[in-house]
DNA sequence: AACTCGGGGCA
DNA sequence: TGCCCAGAGTT
């Protein structure tokens, strides 16, 4: 497993790499965050950025959300994945939070996770951009990376995962990380074809170097 | 642990 | 045109 110094060195590199990562998801307050995390979920930040633009001129509070019928905000979303799921599920949410919540956002992981469509990685998503609190959402980005450098363990969960990201990240690090890991996962330590041969972690990555080893990477 | 829900992007 | 990408909820 890697030592807590290495990946304070890898955190290092990722920097130098990423220095300008950063939650891709547009918005200005709590709520609309939130519904574009929701949204998020199973499709890229970049597809749903472009729904969000016009969604967000259009819906501004709980209440907009279910003053149409159902029919019209699966339109409204229809160029992202699992509309129909999403929709329900964003008319759910909006009526809890208008019912229990004062039309407010809870700033609360825990509490958040009781939303409808809300698991943990968008309701640490929310919390660590929205409210500042520290917390490390695990994606598949996160979990793939997590797993070859040799923090994690191949058939760990992705909330095994996040703790043992956690243990080895000084706290005020973790919202950080998340982003710059993210940008690593997707730019850099890709699903297909990781750029090991050219990758600042690689002396101390147990897949890289079993890669690089068996040499079946294109360079 | 496995399955389902759905599109866009890209080769 | 077929493969790859990306979480939550249910069984």
């Amino acid at each position: 497993m890697m030592t807590k110094a290495q990946w304070s060195h890898c955190l290092e590199e990722m920097d130098k790499m990423f220095p300008d990562a950063h939650c891709e998801l547009v918005h200005s307050n709590p709520f609309e965050l939130l519904i574009a995390t929701v949204l998020s979920a199973q499709c890229t930040d970049a597809l749903v950025n472009k729904v969000t633009k016009d969604l967000f001129q259009k819906y501004k509070k709980p209440e907009d959300y279910i003053s149409v019928p159902i029919e019209e905000l699966q339109n409204d979303i229809r160029s992202i994945g699992l509309f129909r799921n999403k929709a329900k599920n964003i008319q759910a949410l909006s009526l809890m939070l208008i019912d229990q919540f004062n039309g407010e956002v809870p700033p609360d992981r825990d509490v958040l996770t009781t939303l409808p469509g809300v698991g943990r990685k968008t309701a640490n998503v929310v919390v660590s951009v929205a409210f500042g609190v520290p917390a490390i959402a695990v994606d598949t980005h996160l979990e793939r990376v997590s797993k070859r450098l040799g923090l994690a363990r191949w058939k760990d969960t992705p909330l095994q995962v996040e703790e043992a990201l956690m243990k080895k990240t000084p706290k005020e690090l973790w919202s950080k990380t998340h982003h710059q890991m993210i940008f690593f996962g997707r730019y850099h330590c890709k699903a297909q074809n990781p750029q090991c041969p050219v990758c600042p972690l690689l002396d101390v990555c147990r897949e890289g170097k079993k890669r690089m080893k068996n040499r079946d990477v294109r360079v």
